[in-house]
DNA sequence: GACGGAATTTGCTTTAGCGCAAGTTCCCAG
DNA sequence: CTGGGAACTTGCGCTAAAGCAAATTCCGTC
């Protein structure tokens, strides 16, 4: 295996503290690896082996019901930790991860989770935050999903992904991975069919631009006007 | 302030694994509080001042939309942690904690919470774990929200509740505090009146018991069978 | 022991958005 | 460049559950 230089990880917050030779350390039991687009980085129900950080690319974490219902639990970007489930006491992976572009992560072992953060506290501060940081999102996700209608949800959950994987095009702002209707439907509790018909009537009144899993944002400022329930009364 | 005896921490998982004089040390920055019926422990966008350990009685944990939209994040039992928000980096309390029957709690300033967890990593990897598995409800919460119809909801909710705080009785399993409709609407994502319908119509059925404050499962075994969906087809 | 308010029940009406179905478009593979 | 399948669109009918409204019950209080 090669080893890893510390720059790799010069843009992921939760090593940002560290000094050089922990960091150095730290590194030495990763491993670095790629992962080919809609391939999957671990599996819902499978042994959590390893935790991560993602290096480069997209993933989409998704969870499945017995009865096979699916959801889109979040996206991860770059510099982001993830799949730390035995960090939470779990022996499982409980969703799944998939590259939805070409990425890289590193990884390590789980077993190294209890060695590490006993040698570097600082490192289970971080995943506290991230955890928690997580919890925040849900919650915040069922109290919309108890509150709002769902164009609203989709506007919110547009902006959010602009927010967090948003590149400026010519006319707006476009969703940086490949997205479909039905993943959209997944992450605000809705059908491929009640978000096709949302974003069709948006695309009408120049507020998005679509394609094929394709998804800009023309009017982001109109759009969190819907957000916000002050969509209706003016159109 | 009266010194805390570690024995009143005896079935708080959290410090199961502390030896004595650990023990004794974390409860010298402890202070114990009562907190009545309907009293707040802490509000929703308050500086979060402390973290907190529930060592009788029950609370409900509440979040409300700026609009005014109110939902119940989860009801807190005796021996949980509670109130880290400092731990996740959040300055203010991200949602309101309410006594439902008096209730007595252990406090500590959250400025220890960094001191406390770099002496104790044992800590650190409790909270890690708590927060981790309210993640984890949370996120089946959506899946749920997502997928299954609001009878079936209910019929959780009630489940989860009576696991939590379950008290065998002649007939059944109660849930041991006050508990209004209003409330398991707002953990269902429905409204009081459809709780109400629900409830009576279980009611005739003989499989649950109702009452003013009061829900006491009479057949939990025919509620998990709506739960699981296996409700339907033979009624 | 009557009063007042909160909690609950229940009927009726309305509707958002789901399910079904039938296209259409677009991309990739051969 | 042609065929096939996945992604997407769109129309239509239906229903679960919300919204609205009005009783009714229950409990603590004065």
């Amino acid at each position: 295996m090669a080893p890893l230089d510390r720059s790799i990880v010069a843009n992921v917050p939760i090593f940002a503290s560290f000094r050089a030779d922990d960091l150095d350390a730290i590194l030495r039991d990763a491993r670095s690896v790629r992962y080919p687009k809609d391939s999957s980085v671990f599996d819902q129900g499978s042994e959590a082996h390893s935790f991560f950080v993602l290096l480069h690319g997209h993933l989409r974490v998704e969870k499945t019901t017995p009865q096979g219902q699916q959801i889109v639990v979040r996206y991860v970007s770059a510099g982001e930790l993830f799949g730390v489930a035995q960090a939470m006491a779990l022996k499982r992976y409980p969703a799944t991860a998939i590259a939805v572009v070409d990425s890289v992560a590193l990884s390590w072992p789980s077993t190294l989770w209890s060695q590490l953060t006993g040698q570097f506290p600082a490192l289970a501060a971080g995943a506290l935050q991230t955890v928690g940081s997580r919890l925040q999102d849900t919650q915040d996700r069922v109290l919309e999903m108890s509150s709002e209608q769902v164009e609203r949800r989709v506007a919110h959950a547009l902006l959010r992904l602009a927010k967090q994987a948003g590149r400026k095009v010519e006319h707006g702002v476009e969703i940086d991975f490949p997205i479909s209707r039905q993943d959209v439907a997944e992450m605000t509790g809705t059908t491929l069919h009640t978000v096709s018909r949302i974003l069709s009537a948006w695309e009408q009144q120049g507020l998005v631009e679509g394609g094929r899993q394709r998804i800009v944002l023309r009017d982001p400022h109109r759009l969190f006007g819907i957000a916000e329930g002050q969509g209706k009364q003016d159109q």
